[in-house]
DNA sequence: CGGTGACGTGTCGCATGCCACTCTCGCCCC
DNA sequence: GGGGCGAGAGTGGCATGCGACACGTCACCG
């Protein structure tokens, strides 16, 4: 028997492919589908369909309406402003913990991801990059030893995909976002478990107010980004830089 | 017609069942099931049981396991630490901000959970303290203004509350909990952002500590209850007090 | 001509059928 | 008597049946 242990079932292929459709926009934000058409378009029955739905709507993804369907939920300013705030929050102490705690496989990990973004910012392949940031913070996060805080703040990446892919670039360059995720690298190599936090925490703050502004300019029409929004809940003391 | 609206779906009332279930232990941990059992003993189909076990499987409670049954899983020390360190990375931001956000509703509402969690304290009413309590810290992460941090906090203490309502009154009295609460709603009242924060920080830190060392023990047996756990990744210098 | 109500279509929520797989227990062979 | 194996019961995962409800349409009535 050739044939591979690794028959992944079929809700968690029809999850992967919903959720897929969703952060492309492939399934519109706002629209309303039916069960019975997503699951003929992706050829099985109902019952994953529904199962993978369920799933969605636990991460807010999606919404039951009875008896009318499901409704792809749009992400809100926000929505955004949660998502970001929870980050700020979570990832600066998580990585000032993976600091001291990465083993030799996860170090390893962050250095290969890290070189796949490198090269995909090289090669301008958006896709692979943004893939890649992901598991390099998905790594440090699962490093930080707390399975609970990587997986949500993971799950948290998938409400600004759907927003980022494509308008990330509008703002800052592949090759900015690969010099932020290299110095966060070189502190962690260098032990510096204060300085990789710090620059964590600015990683994401710099990401926050790049998505924020555009999503508001979007909004609001161009010329008016500049929205009073903070963020930053860290600490008593908060100075709008 | 005075028959309310308020007609909740079977998958919801199921889904409040298993939790309850768990929660008080007569589902045992470590135990398995069949979703047939479960759905006979509700008196409902396998369909809504299953949808509720999916939901509860994504938050850590069960797990599936093919062709087996469906496992109730125990919170392992480990589990504890994960659940207290996000607790204690979120909680008292989320007071911090709350304190100046609190509309006059919420703030009724918390004079209110602190009333009945006082009342229930003079009675010795475990439970409804216990039930008090937890709706005492969702109206204040609801205040804080992020949904999403709200609906995750709420969450793990789901994890706690299995082990915490029989176990913490040996180890801390009721009055002791509502004075820690009323701590904290007095800072509130009083405007002082930070002092709040401070509080529910050494409140949620100290239920923990209690909690671990409780459990640290019943796992080595007693007497080595002092375990060299971190749980608080806040800040750059960490002493221990 | 405008409003209203009944009907038809489409949908979810729940119940049930079916299949492949796992585990157990007792029988049969050695 | 002991050990291996096969049949049966039980399970989760997927497919499908069924009823109640929401909404759009259109005929009918005022």
């Amino acid at each position: 028997m050739k044939q591979l242990p690794e028959t992944t079932s079929v809700n968690a292929q029809v999850l992967a492919s919903l959720r897929a459709a969703v952060i492309s926009g492939e399934l519109a934000p706002g629209s309303l589908h039916s069960v019975q058409n997503l699951a003929t378009q992706l050829g099985v029955s109902r019952t994953p369909v529904r199962e993978a739905l369920i799933k969605l709507a636990q991460q807010g993804m999606v919404r039951f309406e009875r008896n009318r369907g499901v409704r792809i939920l749009l992400t809100s300013l926000h929505d955004l402003e949660e998502v970001f705030a929870l980050r700020l929050l979570l990832e600066p102490p998580a990585v000032r913990r993976a600091t001291t705690r990465l083993d030799g496989n996860q170090r390893r990990e962050l250095r290969r991801m890290f070189a796949h973004m490198e090269k995909a910012a090289r090669a301008d392949d958006e896709f692979t990059m943004f893939e890649h940031d992901r598991r390099f913070h998905r790594v440090l996060l699962e490093a930080s030893g707390n399975a609970r805080l990587a997986a949500f703040v993971d799950g948290l990446r998938d409400m600004v995909l759907r927003r980022g892919v494509s308008t990330a670039r509008a703002s800052r360059s592949l090759d900015d976002i690969v010099a932020e995720h290299r110095a966060i690298l070189d502190l962690i190599e260098a032990g510096d478990a204060e300085g990789a936090a710090k620059a964590m925490r600015e990683h994401v703050r710099h990401t926050a107010e790049l998505l924020i502004a555009q999503e508001a300019g979007a909004d609001l029409g161009p010329g008016l980004a500049a929205v009073d929004i903070d963020l930053d809940w860290t600490g008593p003391a908060r100075d709008h830089d």
